[in-house]
DNA sequence: CGATTTTTTGATGAGTTTCAAATGATGTGG
DNA sequence: CCACATCATTTGAAACTCATCAAAAAATCG
């Protein structure tokens, strides 16, 4: 189960250095620290990016204030594509949780990424396409799922998200980017006290470790069997 | 607000008659009636599809029998394209809504598609990333919003969608297919029984028609007012 | 017209949010 | 390097939304 992403990295892959070259051309480096915004909901989307190192986390405000975090972005991975789609804003924000170092391109060089050579394209579409399944899953997690099982599922895809870069410790598996209690509700769709509550839970019964901004996974298979597998 | 989808069939607007050929070459079409499925949750992903008339929903249903509607397929959409996304089944259901017509292409057609021409490629990822754009947004309603509020934004956004084929009666603006409200509460993660509640109320308010597998909405101000947009 | 499908409505209770407050960690500046 | 402010987490109690259970009414179809 776990490392079964492909890297968009891997995109890359396999092309001549001329193709390389094309996709390139233009682009600029940015780094990050944590907490550092690349770009804000309502930006006017004039740049798409690729994340080099480190980990992001893109996030939805709603009218009322309420935030959801859409997805945790990894090393790899194309992210603020909104250019892509035609959109003048990002429909997000995007945050470093750690030191980052991003790819960037002006917007009007997507045309030119994308048709650079067909492995690209496909695999282009291919990563966007695992998105939108991955969305449609959590979808369905988070209208008929309760608020355990929805956590259990989190901490399991996070896992298997971050595939080799997952710290093995003596207590378990972590993480390799800090997580606050907070930011699990605003993944999973519930409020800071219940995930608490589940979590605090969790830790005495030895399925995860303990600790602040840290998330261990100390008992995989416990964690599974909470997420419904099996049962 | 309404209308503001673009047209895939559009994709094929301004190619070439080579180009054309090309995408349509191996392509057969099929039929389906009311309550037809062309394919099934699990079946081997061997085709792909552009649905050319009628309305299909396309499901999901968790390992417990839980039933989440994933989208409504709209004329001129592609759909069921799981082939193109490396995947070997389905991850959902598709079913026919009307008497549909829908153009089929084997799976191994879809390189081809794709490089046909670059504005198809544009075009084709212009409709995953938008597809993608809207699962966020309904993640995020899903999370964050209740009940009330996520019909009245599911009902704006299927009006949204139908576009042109939204019906004009003495009524309201009725959309063109038939929906339950069990369909309704698939869509908007509620229960049928907390669907019903809800738009029985709006009905009496006026802000709904009437009807039996009908949406009919006669005060559209009221309807985006409940959904959240002002106040 | 009876059978089936769809919708409505009421009563109850479980699960979560909300409100409120305390405790525990971490870091910082004097 | 300690005192203090800040950030993160925990916990309790009350309120509330929505799902569940149960049953009837209304519409449609063969």
């Amino acid at each position: 189960m776990p490392n079964d992403q492909t890297s968009d990295l891997g995109a890359f892959e396999g092309l001549s250095p001329e193709e390389v070259r094309t996709i390139l051309s233009g682009t600029s480096t940015v780094r990050l620290a944590p907490g550092d915004l690349l770009f804000l909901q309502g930006d006017p989307a004039d740049r798409f990016f690729l994340l080099k190192q480190g980990w992001l986390k893109v996030t939805q405000v709603t009218a009322d204030g309420q935030k959801l975090i859409v997805r945790i972005v990894h090393p790899g991975e194309f992210f603020g594509f909104a250019p892509a789609l035609q959109r003048d804003e990002y429909p997000g924000s995007c945050e470093a949780i750690v030191d980052s170092v991003a790819l960037v391109w002006p917007r009007n060089r997507w045309k030119a990424v994308l048709g650079a050579a067909p492995s690209v394209t496909l695999s282009i579409v291919q990563a966007i396409g695992r998105k939108l399944d991955e969305a449609h899953v959590r979808l369905r997690e988070m209208t008929t799922e309760e608020a355990a099982r929805r956590v259990a599922n989190l901490l399991l895809r996070l896992w298997s998200e971050a595939g080799e870069s997952a710290l093995d410790t003596d207590g378990g598996i972590e993480l390799p980017y800090p997580l606050t209690r907070q930011d699990i509700a605003d993944m999973s769709g519930n409020t800071l006290h219940t995930v608490s509550r589940i979590m605090a839970a969790w830790e005495t019964q030895g399925v995860l470790g303990r600790g602040r901004r840290k998330v261990v996974i100390a008992d995989l298979d416990a964690l599974k069997q909470l997420a419904g597998f099996d049962d």
